[in-house]
DNA sequence: TGCAAATATATGTACCTACATTTAATGTAC
DNA sequence: GTACATTAAATGTAGGTACATATATTTGCA
């Protein structure tokens, strides 16, 4: 099995805490192959992804794109140009909220929730790839400590 | 402090692993973030830190355009692109290998390396940000499980 | 040797992202 | 109520990424 040093081919590293950086970007950007890969049958990238799946979290209730984008992994990305291509194909709709005109709400439609659900069974879930390395005892432990990481 | 459930204002995760994908997806994208920040004065972007950064690891070594793209976190990137502008700024220096005449050496320039020394005042260190959430032995045991993840 | 397949890099293209700016609506002080 | 600051979203742009294709070189084999 590949460790993150024979992974980068990089024997060394200045210490432990260094290591493991990287080792986060790149199970990252691992995970995220993984998804764009299963994504592209259905010419949907991954941030779009992600947004179909905050809005699914909404259970129905409407979104701002400013809400949106607290809720995205990559925070700078376009939210308003995603719902664009999104919308586009309705897989969500958008209208100006009532009680604040500057305020737009994004909806999941029917369609995008079926093609989510379609894609359920197509992305892989981090469960199945990490459960049989990890208990969940462990899990629960890295998620402590990740979180610990991101705030001094 | 905000664990990953507060940072994305989720409030459920369907289960353990699955927050932890995220939180790993995400912890990635806040250290890109914070490298970002860093670089932007330099007008280097993240790509071309991480190829400055391989070239200074070879220790004076050429490495071809290949080598680049197998070390480089994410692997999809241009690297024949990145390379250029890199060596537009004399950051790098290319020839064509002598052996095989179809690669290509890249090294690291005097200018390169004396830019990277400078930026390395700058940019967050992982260990300054995560040493004092996090002992060394706990860092070791979340390299091993990140280890374990990305090899079913 | 000669020629097809494989390999290393570069390039063309469309899309995506980062960042600044614009447009529109709201809040606030006077 | 008017003027100014603030906020939400959209848009313009430059540059980066993903993917296919092109170019040059090497390898392997008849």
């Amino acid at each position: 099995m590949k460790s993150i040093g024979e992974e980068i081919q990089q024997s060394e590293f200045s210490d432990v805490y260094q290591k493991l950086g990287i080792n986060i970007l790149f199970t990252a950007a691992w995970f995220g192959e993984l998804n764009r890969i299963a994504l592209k049958d259905y010419d949907i990238s991954l941030p779009q992804y992600n947004v179909l799946r905050i809005l699914r979290g909404q259970k129905g209730q409407p979104i701002s794109v400013a809400g949106l984008c607290e809720r995205m992994i990559d925070k700078s990305s376009n939210a308003s140009r995603i719902v664009d291509k999104l919308e586009t194909r309705k897989l969500v709709s958008r209208r100006i909220c009532d009680k604040d005109r500057r305020q737009v709400d994004v909806v999941i439609t029917e369609k995008g929730f079926s093609l989510l659900e379609e894609l359920d069974e197509k992305v892989p879930t981090f469960k199945g790839m990490m459960s049989k390395q990890l208990s969940s005892k462990d899990a629960e432990a890295l998620n402590f400590a990740l979180d610990q990481i991101r705030n001094k």
